[in-house]
DNA sequence: TCATTAAATTGTT
DNA sequence: AACAATTTAATGA
């Protein structure tokens, strides 16, 4: 398939370290660490100290969170290629966020002290972190107009639109692997529901619905879809 | 290569 | 939540 399965792939993929001095690069390869991460297993956990950011080099973390009146939010999802966890690395209080992995997983982990060091000292880095964080802030903008309208079909639509977003991640081909499950998970819904909501956006001629996966046919119509 | 089986996923109630 | 149908992957003849 066309997922990165190791750290270097990752790397290879993240615009930040492909602009890196080989000795600087040797370096970040030689600090960051690979975990593996099961599925349903915590990547990293609310209300923990941050002492890391994270890169997903293969597979689906979920980010979300559980308000005190028992009520889950999902935030986003982040497909293999993308980076989470940098903002959290620059202010001092508790992770604000559950980081889920949705299947078997591989994390690689960027302690505090190698974020520092690239803060410090590579402009590559400092212009992806610009761009990453404000990106973010467009999707959590848009994604509190949608949070009022509840309609399932268009947070689904919205919800694989975002796994495409060409800032955050990596350019991939049409094809996502993702169950009908996985959906569910990512937003919210019953699987019995995602599976509904997936099969009203194929007749809407958005996506195609196959075996493990889909195939986006209309990205931009995804994006748009319950304007 | 083909047949069999188990596991995962999907469509439906 | 439960069920049957479908697809895939793994196994071995």
């Amino acid at each position: 398939m066309s997922t990165p399965s190791s750290l270097q792939s990752l790397l290879a993929q993240s615009p930040w370290a492909c602009e890196l001095a080989p000795a600087d690069r040797e370096r970040a390869v030689r600090e960051l660490q690979v975990r593996e991460v099961p599925a349903n297993g915590l990547v990293c956990a609310k209300g923990a100290p941050v002492t890391a950011c994270f890169g997903v080099i293969d597979g689906l973390v979920k980010i979300a969170s559980v308000s005190s009146d028992g009520k889950a939010v999902t935030f986003t999802g982040v497909p293999a290629g993308g980076w989470f966890g940098e903002g959290s690395l620059l202010k001092e209080e508790p992770r604000r966020y559950d980081g889920v992995a949705l299947r078997d997983s591989l994390i690689a982990v960027m302690p505090r002290a190698t974020f520092q060091w690239l803060l410090d000292t590579c402009l590559p880095f400092n212009r992806f972190l610009i761009r990453q964080l404000n990106e973010r802030l467009a999707q959590f903008i848009a994604l509190v107009e949608f949070e009022r309208m509840l309609l399932p079909d268009a947070r689904v639509a919205r919800c694989l639109a975002q796994l495409f977003n060409p800032v955050l991640y990596p350019p991939r081909g049409p094809r996502l692997d993702i169950s009908q499950g996985e959906v569910g998970y990512l937003t919210g819904l019953s699987r019995q529901r995602a599976n509904q909501a997936l099969q009203a956006l194929e007749g809407a001629g958005l996506l195609k619905v196959e075996y493990g996966g889909i195939t986006v046919l209309d990205l931009e119509g995804l994006r748009r879809f319950g304007d």
